[in-house]
DNA sequence: AACCAAGCCAACCGCCAGTGG
DNA sequence: CCCACTGGCGGTTGGCTTGGT
């Protein structure tokens, strides 16, 4: 028997997501939560497979993502994982909070794969200047149609000025304070900042932003929209 | 400057497992 | 049990960018 299509494919639309659809896919999840892929892009206004959605949200728009380049310690964790599970990505993705299979996967056959066995993968201390080098940092600039993501789930693009104003979810709003979730909230943009303007010791990273938590606390005590500050939001990239 | 090859990664596809009626 | 439906997984593809010539 012939399986029924996950959606209705005349209508669909493929290919890579806009900033709009991001803001709706996002919006609607924020205001309704998760419950049914199928029927979220009916509801939600959005000219695309259910699948679809669930794959852009779940590797690239959710709130608990990392992004950004991988630590020497993942690399490890990976190279390990993987020679005791094989390509089990979601398993290993598991194991990495913040991090997609599908990122995970990419990685290994960009990567992973092409070093030498039992031999340490990119120090960090290399992959720090690879980061300023590296083509994927480029596209992740580029891909990101400007869009940058603030705490509360708003967006403005860099250069324009152009802002919407998508509401703050209970669900978001409480899982602020992570550095993982405000790395992630802060989207595919933001998140390629850190690699330019943190830290790159975590230690150093972690007391970066619980400083400047501690600053937006005295400056939005009233509101739970974070201001990151213009040169954080802002590199040289984009200028 | 123009072309081409290679690399990267977001997104798609098909299949499978779990679940509820 | 059977069947339909949904979510999730892993493999693959296609578009974009960069680097080399």
């Amino acid at each position: 028997m012939a399986r029924a299509p996950c959606c209705e494919k005349a209508h669909v639309k493929k290919g890579s997501w806009t900033a709009q659809e991001d803001q709706k896919l996002i919006a609607y999840i924020m205001e309704h939560g998760i419950t049914n892929w199928r029927q979220l892009p009916k509801n939600a206004g959005l000219a695309r497979c259910g699948k679809s959605c669930r794959l852009r949200w779940v590797n690239y728009l959710r709130p608990d993502l990392k992004r950004g380049n991988f630590t020497k310690e993942e690399n490890d964790t990976i190279i390990k994982l993987h020679e005791a599970m094989g390509n089990r990505w979601s398993a290993i993705a598991a194991r990495l909070p913040g991090r997609t299979d599908n990122e995970i996967k990419n990685h290994w056959h960009t990567y992973l794969k092409k070093l030498p066995a039992k031999e340490n993968p990119v120090p960090a201390a290399q992959q720090t200047q690879e980061t300023f080098n590296n083509q994927s940092f480029q596209n992740n600039i580029s891909k990101s149609n400007g869009i940058v993501y603030s705490s509360t789930g708003a967006f403005s693009e860099s250069e324009s000025g152009r802002s919407y104003g998508a509401p703050a979810s209970p669900q978001l709003s409480s899982s602020i304070g992570s550095l993982d979730t405000f790395a992630c909230i802060a989207g595919p943009s933001m998140c390629e900042f850190d690699q330019l303007f943190l830290p790159h010791d975590p230690s150093m990273e972690k007391e970066f932003w619980e400083n400047l938590w501690a600053d937006q606390e005295q400056n939005t005590s009233s509101s739970s929209q974070v201001v990151v500050p213009r040169e954080v939001m802002r590199p040289q990239s984009f200028g």
